[in-house]
DNA sequence: AATTAATTTAGAATGATTCTAATTACACTT
DNA sequence: AAGTGTAATTAGAATCATTCTAAATTAATT
């Protein structure tokens, strides 16, 4: 598990802002979360960090997530009370959850549609963060004949 | 706790139309959600129904809350990994979660703009439910002079 | 190399929720 | 009214994701 030069520099950077070092630990989480673009949990980074880095624990893992979270790099993803996911994808977007196979999907939004919900709320509430979460099924197309 | 009669016969047509049975239990756990209308956790309305119905178990909190939600009577709100909340506003709409005190407000939004929302899902993306949650704090306008 | 602060770590603790198994309530028959 | 069967309630144990704690390690700075 390898973060490209550029990336490398974003990671830097995104942790000296908030004065946090960029260690191993949280080098090598981050790349994990880069390199399959899915929504894994805590556990699941932590399971597939025992291939590359076996030494590191679940509360680093928990630990480091935050820091990533904390410094803009990753996005958390809650559905009902599941675990928490952890997403890289850092354009607006909303998330899909499959209720069959509890799969993720990202759903790509413009942003004026994120500004138009904004729209319609009081003045004086200031949202930071705007989820959006779907919840259903997906159809195969090939059962229709 | 009383229900309205008009809410006696919404609770009980629901509940049967599910096949299941309009207990005291549930009754109470639906007025006492009904007659705050705020959003509290199954721990708060296990402490408010002692006042009322002193016997109840949270077990029976828990359940009841399940039913109430699978009959469509309510709907569960989740912030973040936050204990599940409660809400009886039926309508479609979202909600904003103040960051500063943890109070969730609804905010109501027009019907065009759940389904624009859901033009942008892939055609075989069959969403049942739509979450919108807002997340921020809310500004003091008196405190601006 | 020494000092200091931040990070990592293992394991314990927490807290919301679910599960289990026993009891109770209710609807429907005799 | 008594009996039967099913669903609902209950107390307490169990679970599971996450956070906390305190000690050990690492990294940055003097």
């Amino acid at each position: 598990m390898q973060l490209t030069p550029a990336y490398k520099i974003i990671f830097k950077k995104a942790l000296e802002k908030s004065s946090l070092k960029p260690t191993k630990q949280r080098e090598h989480i981050f790349s994990l979360i880069l390199n399959k673009k899915d929504h894994p949990t805590a556990d699941e980074i932590f399971t597939r960090s025992r291939d590359t880095m076996p030494s590191i624990s679940l509360a680093t893992v928990y630990n480091c997530l935050e820091t990533l979270v904390e410094s803009g790099l990753i996005r958390q993803v809650n559905f009902e009370r599941e675990s928490t996911r952890y997403c890289p994808n850092l354009k607006p977007h909303a998330h899909f959850h499959c209720k069959e196979t509890g799969t993720i999907y990202d759903v790509d939004l413009p942003a004026s549609l994120f500004h138009s919900l904004k729209k319609h709320l009081p003045k004086n509430f200031d949202p930071e963060q705007i989820d959006i979460n779907f919840n259903g099924s997906i159809h195969n197309i090939n059962n229709h004949y």
